[in-house]
DNA sequence: ACCACTCATGGAAACGATTCCATCATGATT
DNA sequence: AATCATGATGGAATCGTTTCCATGAGTGGT
């Protein structure tokens, strides 16, 4: 099927085409100091020959592999998708390849996937974390140029995440204005901040205490609906929800329909994160918005660009009104 | 902020540690033969050492890097996304690292990112293709090994795709039943075989042929609103719509609202690839569904197991009836 | 007791690039 | 005219691994 898989150019061979030696090659091709003359034949004869220069090669002597190594909870998962794009869309621009690996928010699998990119000798490193702290140490010292995106889980790594604080307390301040003050988070692992963020929303806004108005999923489909059955369920008085990402809102939406809770008149949702169905869900969800593809920019620009690095880069986040938020009912469910 | 960046252990310092010669440790590490005693020795010593073989020094000697190139026209389309997760998937259970390239499905960036995976020597290569089969050459010349995924544009390469003949004819079929008899396809480019399967089933139930019922979008979300609403507007005459992927189905509900073409009654709806907001939508979406993951994850088997590949795998759709069909309207709109 | 044969073992070459360093030519300065 | 500075150039070392090949030890057979 596959030919006779044509050997590849080597810079020897362009050396003896152009009739030099391979330092003055290499110099040439890399922009060092060479005189026209040469300059010319050179680059003349790589072009016939077609010649690629071997990655391999290059990275074994410069003791380090070009590209970024990206780890993300769930591709599958819109906001990592697009994070995701982010990535690739600035990385494209340098020419750097992307190396993309899916944790599951396990942080078990995170290392292991930590582990074959020091492997491959890659020195940068874009993730979202799925452990504490802690885990990252060894890739740290190990000199990875680590940068978190979307959550931040040590102070020493350069991070690019949503404005949570802002938007969690947007989102309360907002229900609460409709009257609402039994308000649930449910949320996924990994979202401490947000969560810490929420109760002290809740506290500042003088609204009832009530840890168990925050539910955890794991980040499958199946754990998000489950759990927004469960809180569904089991919390009758709880007017409002807020739902810590796409997959969660989708989930409260599909438990809420199935348990036959209606949105926004039994209870009102708002989602983080816009995506484009959430406009054609019935009802328009209500949504905060986070730039899910400049997180991803923004943060391959910040470990493409060593130097300087700020710690942390807080992006906005906005909400948008559509119509899956109501007035607290004035009796509870049930 | 990042510490001495503490060097790498090499073969060389486990050979030293164990008191035995490289070669020997290398047999041991890859399994060679080796007395039991000198097995320990050195399984020990690299323990100690925390040793990791370097993945720059083993490809360079065997001329390959491990690892897969997957190039997927956008990332951020959930049935692409999906893909990309079985890929992924099949992959980590080989422990070899994926590099993933959006092409927009531009072939000129595809034919640029073919070649930054050359350079790095990248031997296997998974993509859903952009340009038509010639495009192809030198990438397979240069020995690459190709799995086309969702379309097929060369017999010569195995490919992974959905059986869009059975499915069109699924979809066209029950249109039909429901006696809609000016059907448009709403499609994207690189859908040819979807376009000819269109035609082909139109012809076979005996309903008007009109070049102008297919319509094609470029990959944007912006491109996919205009066709549909182009198609809308300027065909009143069409009374059922199938769209050839879930942003061109999600363009052409929006663009009915804004047009005021109320779905079901004005217009039905199929749309190719079920997603988890096709329920949530409002009215549920009628949808021929793919198994996107499988796709990827079948093109990552055969791209790992080098050997007897059948030339194409065809995998099933499946007709997912929700509530975006009706009878066909007896007055034309407008 | 000698030969043939197997098997573990380590030295060294190879992969393809970059880069240090010595060499040589040329032009400028004393 | 001799010396020095400058700059272009190519040979060779280097990166970390795998693998070829030679060596030596040990075993069994004649």
């Amino acid at each position: 099927m596959s030919g006779p898989a044509q050997r590849r150019i080597t810079i020897k061979e362009v050396a003896e085409a152009a009739g030099v030696g391979v330092a003055t090659v290499s110099r040439v091709l890399s922009g060092g100091s060479a005189s026209a003359e040469t300059r010319e034949k050179v680059l003349a004869a790589a072009a016939r020959l077609d010649y690629r220069p071997s990655a391999l090669g290059r990275n074994l002597r410069r003791q380090r592999t070009g590209g970024i190594g990206l780890l993300v909870p769930d591709i599958t998962d819109s906001f990592y998708a697009r994070l995701t794009d982010g990535v690739l869309s600035c990385a494209r621009s340098y020419g750097e390849p992307v190396t993309v690996g899916v944790t599951g928010d396990d942080p078990e699998r995170e290392a292991e996937l930590i582990g074959t990119l020091i492997e491959q000798s890659m020195d940068r490193l874009i993730a979202v974390p799925s452990g504490d702290g802690e885990m990252w140490a060894p890739a740290l010292r190990a000199g990875l140029n680590v940068v978190f995106a979307d959550r931040r889980v040590r102070a020493d790594v350069p991070s690019v995440v949503p404005d949570d604080r802002a938007g969690v307390l947007t989102a309360v301040e907002y229900l609460a204005g409709l009257g609402h003050r039994k308000i649930a988070y449910l949320g996924r692992h990994g979202q401490s901040q947000r969560v810490a963020a929420f109760s002290a929303a809740i506290a500042s806004l003088g609204l009832p205490a009530d840890r168990d108005l925050v539910v955890h999923a794991r980040s499958s489909r199946d754990s998000a609906y489950a759990a927004a059955a469960g809180l569904l369920q089991h919390r009758p008085d709880v007017t409002a929800v807020i739902a810590g990402g796409n997959v969660l809102g989708e989930a409260a939406v599909l438990a809420a329909r199935e348990l036959d809770v209606r949105i926004p008149r039994d209870v009102s949702l708002i989602m983080f994160d816009d995506v484009p169905w959430a406009e054609l869900c019935s009802p328009p969800l209500t949504v905060i918005a986070q730039p899910a593809q400049d997180i991803g920019y923004r943060a391959a620009e910040l470990v493409l660009r060593q130097g300087r690095r700020p710690p942390t880069v807080t992006l906005p986040t906005q909400l948008v009104v559509r119509a899956s938020c109501g007035p607290k009912v004035s009796v509870p469910r049930r």
